[in-house]
DNA sequence: CGGGCTTTGTGAACGTGTGCACGAATGCCT
DNA sequence: AGGCATTCGTGCACACGTTCACAAAGCCCG
């Protein structure tokens, strides 16, 4: 018997990647496959299949050599690192635009994150239903995260609101925050924060397409163009 | 003249955190602050200051010891090296849910990434105005990319269509992709993609929220059955 | 039953990213 | 003018992540 429990603690970059391997592996044995290499995995998952290795390995033992790895099995191990054995539900803050894709979409339900509500501020969202929950007001947020022991926030609101709903999620007894505003926010170290920042994405995309352009662009213009800090 | 121009490679690491301070020295500017430390960028953007100054480093010196970055100018600088000095207009395939959502909002256009088209393969949706855009035939994909010059697209098809979109956006010109479907693209080297799974997200921290559900769990409890984590 | 083929698991080398610590440059004050 | 306080820019050490390469471990077949 080993004496390590799961002292085992997985890298970053690992944990990142399972959730990958985990939708992947899900497609495979939908299609009836029930044993894969790492090398099929890491040519669906687009990466190294060292790296594939290495990233199961920290889960345990769990290949076959000269064989490869048991579908289902892989699957029931991964989720379980993950925490995937039960749902977690979440909760959403605000209703707008996003907040409405957010919750209309069903794909979080069957990823065992089901939408336990939606809260806003505008009273003219309060009561409307989305994705057949009822938007409730920010008020109420203390008393759905307790009895629906909501451990994961989203932050759906405008930036200047963002710090406020973050604040509010972490009094009601949220743990962990997803947040799409364009915000760092500002919270205890205890609580797991992670941003989605479209713009970010793009601008990064921008980067590397300017980058690409002036490769092409002549090599010889140089310096001359500006000098001086003009106003944006 | 210097010879060499654009030499410098800016680390990936560094790129995904100009969007970042740029942002944030955009609101300082409008606040009416002129110059900033390392220090402040470093506080407001929640990350260490040294590492602020070494990503300012690589567009240059461009600070004053004893004071600081002067603020204006950063800014300009960082559009620079961002390619953000002109727009970029973007093309979102797939209408539904999301896409309304990406289409409806206005935060892109401000940020330099205006809607030049929008379009999905549904008769349904075709024609629909979005976000003062309408909704176009996939079919149109090419004719929009080519005299709208678009160099970015998104994709926000369910997974099953996510391969076949890129594959139309990178046939009409498209040489960068943000991709919304959980799928892993297959595309041309040159293709820069990046993802957003939202999904994904959500599996991180249900794997840190498990993580912290085990530690006060029993510290006896070993390989047997999964302990239930009970509410925090 | 042994040889050969396949594929895992991991040590080691390499590359990338982070953060400290400190010299160098600059502005301010006396 | 000189000294002092401040803040940048960066060398260096360390941590983290990636990839290679290969022995060990298993399966299959003759
Ligand atoms: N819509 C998009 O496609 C998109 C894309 C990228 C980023 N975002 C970001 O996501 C966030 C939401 O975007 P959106 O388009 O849904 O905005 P929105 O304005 O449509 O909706 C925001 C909602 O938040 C509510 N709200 C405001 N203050 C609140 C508070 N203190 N507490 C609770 N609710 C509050 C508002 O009543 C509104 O219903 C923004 O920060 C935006 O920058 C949105
Ligand atoms: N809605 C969300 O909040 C959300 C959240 C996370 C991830 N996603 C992902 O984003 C994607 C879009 O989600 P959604 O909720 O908007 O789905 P949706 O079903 O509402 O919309 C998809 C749209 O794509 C169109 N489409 C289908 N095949 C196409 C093709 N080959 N070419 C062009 N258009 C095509 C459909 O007609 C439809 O209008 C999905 O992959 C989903 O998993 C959505």
């Amino acid at each position: 018997m080993p004496p390590e429990r799961n002292r085992r603690r997985i890298p970053d970059a690992t944990v990142s990647r399972l959730p990958v391997y985990l939708r992947i592996l899900g497609e495979q044995a939908d299609e009836g496959v029930d044993s894969i290499s790492s090398e099929r995995l890491a040519e669906l998952a687009g990466v190294n299949a060292a790296k594939v290795r290495k990233d199961l390995s920290y889960l345990g033992s769990y290949g076959t050599r000269g064989v490869g790895y048991e579908v289902g099995y892989l699957v029931y191990q991964i989720r379980r690192e993950l925490g995937l054995t039960h749902d977690w539900p979440v909760v959403i803050v605000g209703a707008g635009n996003l907040g409405q894709a957010l919750a209309g979409y069903g794909g979080f339900g069957e990823r065992g994150f089901p939408v336990a509500g939606v809260v806003d501020v505008d009273p003219a969202k309060v009561g409307t239903v989305l994705g057949g929950v009822r938007v409730r007001h920010i008020d109420e947020l203390p008393q759905i995260v307790q009895t629906k022991r909501v451990n994961i926030g989203v932050v759906a609101t405008p930036p200047h609101a963002a710090q406020d709903a973050a604040e509010r999620l972490v009094a009601a007894g949220v743990t962990s925050i997803l947040n799409f505003a364009p915000v760092v926010l500002a919270v205890p170290r205890a609580i797991e924060v992670r941003k989605v920042d479209l713009a970010v994405e793009l601008q990064i995309l921008s980067y590397h397409e300017q980058r690409k352009a002036s490769l092409h662009a002549v090599p010889g213009a140089g310096a001359g163009a500006v000098s001086r800090p003009a106003s944006a």
